[in-house]
DNA sequence: TCGATATTTGACCGATTGGTAAAAGCTTAC
DNA sequence: GTAAGCTTTTACCAATCGGTCAAATATCGA
């Protein structure tokens, strides 16, 4: 008899590796483009190339998708702060922080509109995840922060508000995409990341009046 | 016999103009809490407190609403960028643009929503205004900007990626709010969008080499 | 090769979707 | 008051929605 899918306590099959492998890579597609309450089942269905029954057979739900997704990507997506190290120097953090936010959104620009749509539309799928984890890292960050301010090695600032400046100065370049690209019309190539690279460093180099080391 | 609405050139009735501004209102909640493809409209109309029929009176589809909502809203949504003065100096420009940007985060969150959804769903309904006019008018303010760099009044930067800077930082309080509430917690009562202005003055005014006026 | 299990399919379900038809009820100018 | 036009409702439609079921088929270890 078929062990029913959620008393699979783990992997078993080659071909279930590759299918939702291929769901989720469809699903990405259907809810970073629509939304949750958008995106339709049979839509996933066909992006993946197979029938609903069968893409329902390796997720009993359509909110079963949406949750795979999202649980992959929570880690992911907050792994540049993750990176954030008390112990080096406020320049090379902040900068690389901003490069790699960047480099997420030129590469993964559909994981940030995934998030970008869940969190607009009320994050009602990963509040708990909001309130837990992410709070707790951006606490920890914050207090880093807070540490160069009393250091004197940058500027007087709220910690939070930097934070979700950088934030929302990159996904930027992913979510609101089709604005940019069509603001800076033809001048767009994929040269607009490194023009935004330079202008945010800028900004917040200076911002945060950290003087670039001329050694 | 019932002239047909399209064939209408102007306003008639009393109740016409109230109806149609209950259900803008409706589907503003509706549209900006769930996307294009994620409202219906029964949940307008019920919203508007009306039946179905009787709201698809007065707008014949759903897409009719959500460009009129759109229509209306545009251009609203340029008037800050519109009141860039190039008479002004750049300190206060550049601080009140911030400012009036925030505060239309903190007054009209679900205006911020709606466009933000219909952007990184694609922007398949407003295509043509965000090469248009929008960008015509960015193109414009920011020839300002680059004068204003010209005259050695700001430091040299980006103009572009400038405003999409100051967009992005100041939509970030309507668009994600419920991630910048779960972030700071308690902390976050209405002071949030006062921090928030200290802080992106700040930045803005240090990141661009502008001192304040000591007068 | 064979049987057990894993996968896929087609046919189907009730609910919801966007939208229509027609008639009933309501306003308003005369 | 009445008729013409405006508004609202009831009943309905075909298409699509998320999801189920049983049967058919493919895979794989012994």
């Amino acid at each position: 008899m078929m062990i029913p899918r959620a008393a699979k306590t783990q992997r078993r099959t080659r071909i279930q590796e590759e299918k939702e492998e291929k769901i989720l890579e469809a699903a990405l597609d259907v809810f970073s483009a629509n939304g949750f309450r958008g995106a339709t089942i049979d839509q996933i269905a066909e992006a993946a190339g197979m029938s609903k029954p069968n893409l329902l057979y390796y997720f009993r739900t359509k909110e079963a998708i949406h949750r795979a997704l999202l649980d992959r990507m929570l880690f992911t997506w907050l792994e540049p702060l993750q990176a954030f190290d008390p112990e080096g120097n406020p320049e090379t953090e902040i900068r690389s922080y901003i490069r790699r936010k960047l480099e997420m959104s030129r590469d993964f620009p559909r994981e940030s509109r995934l998030f970008a749509n869940e969190i607009i539309q009320g994050a009602q799928h990963i509040e708990d995840e909001l309130k837990g984890p992410l709070k707790e890292l951006v606490d920890e960050k914050a207090e880093v922060i807070r540490a160069w301010i009393k250091a004197g090695k940058i500027a007087k600032c709220d910690p939070y508000h930097l934070i979700f400046s950088i934030w929302s100065t990159t996904q930027h370049y992913a979510d609101f995409d089709v604005q940019v690209q069509a603001v800076l019309g033809d001048k767009s190539g994929e040269g607009r990341f490194e023009d935004a690279a330079r202008f945010l460093e800028d900004l917040f180099m200076r911002g945060l009046a950290i003087k670039p080391a001329t050694g």
